[in-house]
DNA sequence: TTTT
DNA sequence: TTTT
């Protein structure tokens, strides 16, 4: 269907330092969680509330891969876009369990470090729009793309991330 | 945290009519499920390949919740704007359940009817910007603004939606 | 620098059928203008109003000026995404004029057609995602992708598209 | 029309401090230039290459005008989110002339301030969300919600911003 | 110049 | 005119 848009947008920081799995045809597969956050005052008592949210960021564009290993960490502040999709996926008794996750696939998605670039100033070989002028990353849809169920952490539990 | 993003957007067609039900307070909350698809063609077989994907969209915002009861039905096509919201629920054996939704609430939320007029022409008076005229929705967020436990009808099993 | 984006997002309807002209390198641009528009109620008079903005689109994208060539026409409504850019150039007093279009470049562009597919099936093999798996497009910055200035409808005048 | 969207999110840094006019209501309206940029390697020479954006962002949503007001200054990181407007103008020799902006109206509109907060804590009592809940700004649509042309300081040249 |  |  073309006329079909699913895409997300978020500003927010790495609760954890970012991980790095491989799909079985070695690719890599960046993943990480983020908070956003909502802050207002509460009209009846006045106090001042706010909300966190978490996401789970998953990434098989490589070059973003690599950007995020390189400068993502614990904390580091990022603009991502991806698509929303939600995995299937059975716990420990067998039992299907639901994780949505924003997904940066080859197109599509994006990857923006929002910090001032305190640590690690990028390669200029290897860094931003290079992967836009040669693009030669793996396919993220074909073969076993995602990541094997049994490498998976959550399989121990139900929580979905 | 200001510097905080939270947004979805999605172009995409109802599965079923919209559902409404009401909070403790009366206000209307208004959900339904809508599919985005992708479709490529494979690198190696030249088949042409689609995947669909669903996603839940529950309306908090008074005046969208009008226009959603009142124009939208199983197969309208849709623009929706809104943030992600995981929410957390027990299953009928009391373990934890998580849901991500795309939550369409006071501010930030957008919803836009891209069908054709085929059967009901909006009402001028009460359809559109109207609400933007004159904002008196109640608030999303204070009170028991989301619907209660019982109420939902996803307690009976362990799907998400 | 990496922190940057640069993104707008459009649903209107085709003023007038795309327009193709050649870069000297002979890669395809489509340009057409679309409008978008938004309705309110005077809350003064009560009545209601409408106000039309026209956006100038451009495509570079190789894939994305086929879809427009093919599928596009006057009256059709289309998702368009892109960047904002300001294109400087002279009237033919040679006073510097500037116009703002948002441009389908290479990467982060995208085109949908929101209408029933009422005309023209999209022809599966050619369609859609193709163009994601097998990106041979040109490069829309290097060499002369824009068009040489003679070849612009608006040279004659100051009216900036 | 309902089905119809026109939003522009961008990420840069502001090149001025933000300049306050007032209305001849006395509403407030904000403005000030961004920068976007783009870098790449050229594939032919191997060199980097950086391409810089600027946007004319106009803010005529009060909440956001304090918000702007008090914590933007020349160099400010900052997320933007308005809708594209082309506002016509004459030049000193009455010549028509367009200017494309980036307008925060009251809806849809969205400022966040993306830099470390080094200088000065937000004002828990008055800032954020707190209009959210609170929605009492004047509509930037009726009266003379645009600033006089006499009052904009580029009616002296030919230059649209 | 589109559309509802 | 910003920033990396």
């Amino acid at each position: 269907m073309s006329g079909s848009l699913n895409q997300v947008q978020l500003i927010g920081h790495l609760g954890q330092d970012p991980e790095t799995r491989r799909t079985q045809g070695g690719d890599p597969v960046v993943s990480f969680r983020i908070a956003t956050s909502e802050s207002w005052k509460d009209k009846a008592t006045g106090d001042r509330k706010e909300q966190t949210e978490w996401h789970s960021v998953v990434i098989f564009n490589e070059a973003l891969c690599r950007v995020a290993e390189q400068y993502l960490k614990k904390g580091s502040k990022v603009f991502v876009q991806g698509k929303l999709q939600t995995r299937k996926w059975q716990n420990q008794a067998g039992v299907d369990r639901y994780s949505t996750e924003v997904v940066l696939a080859r197109f599509g998605g994006d990857l923006k470090l929002l910090d001032k670039a305190e640590r690690a100033a990028p390669d200029p070989d290897n860094y931003g729009q290079t992967r836009i002028r040669e693009p030669s990353y793996a396919d993220a849809r074909s073969g076993a793309a995602r990541p094997a169920p049994a490498a998976r952490p959550d399989l121990d539990d139900d929580i979905p991330f």
